[in-house]
DNA sequence: CGACGGTTTGAGCACCTTCAAGGAATGTGG
DNA sequence: CCACATTCCTTGAAGGTGCTCAAACCGTCG
């Protein structure tokens, strides 16, 4: 498989990557399962723009903009947001390299939240327009979104579970194990890494305040449980995290 | 459009109708924008089952289930929840007729929540296998189920917007009006109406107790804005309720 | 260096939960 | 059809979790 040998070629997160051949990329999960071969790739490669990037801050699509472009995230981490009609923010998702952007906005044709680089990233974008041409030639490529949909739809789930039935503590001892599996399964450390999202931000995802974010930390720190200094956090203690997520206070 | 003149021959929602020609049922809602002609009618019945019946309270799927089965919803209300490690239950979602149940199964192949039938109901079960075997030669059935289930991450969206970011009062209000709407989208009454869901579950689907949804009710009622007596309700200001739900006390 | 956003910490209080108990409605079995 | 069991709903009282407001600290960036 062309792909599979293109994407040995290229493993690192850092060295420079066709859209389609880097592991790290969501083309790659969207394409993969498809089994191109060289001609195909020719083709997904058509419909790929040249990477972009973004800085910390900066804004991808917004709610209303018509859906043009789905973005497959290469590198750094994006925060989606849905915004009542009265100001409020409700962060939805916290994504990571690897994954697509926009996928709501297809029953609509308009994108349904904000997506925001948390810090500078790199994304592909993948015209929708020339995606749907290209489905007619190759129509798993709607099977493996749909897959991805649904994927997303479980994770909504959970945060949801998270949202209606956790208290406070329980819900960022979850948020901090989620994010080790995550980066565990991206082969980065477990124990150690970088909160991309401000206090805030996490406090706006877990539905509390980023006082309370704040204490909560402090408190599990005082427990020895993780170590935290701005940014950087190690956890020192899986177990007795998860034990706290499952409100059993003592390992 | 064959469809559409089946769709006309039973359009009353008490008619039997063909899974197919049902305007109240999801599998409706799958093929007609597909544009289905004569041929492929038959070829799409042919992947529909008989109409099963469930009573309350009986499950239709459960989580790690092998996912088989698509269902559409013909007739009555479905709660569709998600259970954590230690039992505690959300209600991930509320469907009537016309939606599609078990889509966020397709990623791994079984199902991720559990689906109940709030009372007497009726479904069309659509094979996985068959229907993936139709979409070789009807790609867009995929395209249709991927636009579906990006309209179901929208609407957990915006669940997650209403548990993370409302109070109690606001959500429930918000949760009275999204019945209403629902239920006008389908020709039914929009401002009387019967509670499929207990308060219970009402609860569980808002993030609050039993007991503050019974309270935050009478107080609605004492505040005139709507009447309710058992599970039948009758909203009588909707604007005040839409008022309370955005955290506007006074109209 | 100064300004600014992000973070921490404290105090008081509101909202909501928990626990408890009684009443209404529904269903079950005789 | 009635008696009983069970579930559902309501209401009260007490207490805690987490919010708001406020102020100070820190790190970063211009």
């Amino acid at each position: 498989m062309a792909v599979a040998k293109l994407a040995r070629t290229a493993p690192s997160p850092q060295a420079t990557c066709t859209p389609i051949s880097c592991k790290k990329c969501g083309v790659y999960q969207l394409c993969v399962p498809l089994g191109v071969d060289g001609t195909d790739l020719a083709l997904l490669e058509s419909i790929v723009k040249r990477k972009e990037v973004y800085k910390r801050g900066q804004v991808l699509f917004r709610p209303g903009e018509r859906f043009d472009c789905i973005y497959a995230l290469r590198s750094g981490s994006v925060k989606t947001s849905v915004i009542s009609a009265d100001g409020r923010v409700q962060i939805a998702g916290f994504h990571v390299a690897g994954e697509l952007l926009g996928l709501s906005a297809y029953a609509s044709g308009q994108y349904s939240c904000e997506a925001t680089a948390l810090e500078t990233i790199s994304v592909c974008k993948v015209e929708v327009e020339r995606l749907d041409q290209l489905a007619k030639t190759m129509p798993s490529i709607y099977f493996e979104m749909l897959k991805i949909s649904s994927e997303q739809i479980r994770r909504d789930e959970e945060l949801m579970l998270l949202l209606g039935t956790r208290r406070a503590e329980e819900r960022l001892a979850e948020y901090l194990i989620g994010l080790s599996r995550r980066f565990a399964s991206r082969n980065y450390s477990a124990t150690q890494f970088r909160l991309s999202m401000s206090r805030k931000d996490i406090g706006s995802y877990l539905g509390m305040a980023e006082e309370t974010v704040s204490r909560i930390l402090a408190r599990f720190q005082e427990d020895g449980c993780i170590s935290i200094a701005h940014r950087e956090v190690h956890l020192n203690d899986l177990d007795r995290l998860s034990a706290i997520a499952r409100n059993a206070g003592n390992v």
